[in-house]
DNA sequence: CCCGCGATTCGCT
DNA sequence: GCGAATCGCGGGA
């Protein structure tokens, strides 16, 4: 089934990180569709978090989508060449975001395999956050876009994973967090081969 | 207005 | 394993 709009609204952005693994993640442009099951993700909690974009409340042209009532995705530019795809929870007001690092495709292998340029598919295919959204055809220009739509929404297919199957640890690349850069909020499927960084 | 740097990836060594 | 690619954000002047 689709995903509700009522499950985003969760204000527990590391919960729902964590349950967000085993969910199904599908885009549609041009009627290809393409997706899979999340293996990877990272919690990002609002204002109180250092390693946040919305940390202290910050409220900019880039920031606002994380405002919004969850639901939506939240896409930006990172290193001026990646786009990455976040999926926006909690109520409007709240900026709660869930960073998607890694999916296990099952659906429209060759047209990924076409946009990321591999000759061969490898499991770099969707692993890494911009080699998800890249994969997947997302870009900012559907930054904002409901998850209830027709080009991007969410699935349980009834697929989900046990404590002793999942890794809680800190966060990638957010060094300049301090404190926070600690905090376990980075989640995985142990042993899925498309789960980016498995060793830290 | 200017400048440093980022929730990264890829190719070359 | 290292560094380039590439651009908009955000802080300070």
């Amino acid at each position: 089934m689709i995903l509700p709009e009522s499950y985003y609204l969760n204000n527990d952005v590391v919960a729902l990180s964590r349950d967000l693994l085993g969910k199904y993640l599908f885009t549609r442009f041009d009627g290809q569709i393409t997706g899979g099951y999340i293996v990877e993700t990272e919690a990002y909690n609002g204002v109180v978090d250092k390693a946040s974009h919305a940390y202290g409340n910050r409220l900019t042209h880039r920031t606002q989508t994380m405002y919004m009532q969850g639901g939506v995705a939240y896409v930006y530019l990172c290193y001026g060449i990646h786009e990455m795809l976040n999926i926006v929870s909690s109520v409007e007001g709240r900026p709660q975001a869930i960073l998607i690092r890694a999916i296990n495709p099952t659906v429209g292998l060759d047209i990924m395999q076409y946009r990321r340029n591999m000759a061969v598919i490898k499991p770099t295919i969707t692993s890494g956050p911009g080699s998800v959204a890249k994969a997947l055809g997302i870009s900012r220009k559907i930054n904002a876009i409901s998850l209830q739509s027709d080009t991007l929404w969410l699935e349980d297919q009834g697929l989900s994973f046990t404590d002793d199957e999942v890794a809680a640890v800190p966060r990638v690349g957010v060094d300049y967090a301090g404190d926070d850069a600690l905090l376990p909020y980075r989640f995985y499927v142990k042993g899925n081969k498309f789960v980016s960084k498995p060793n830290k």
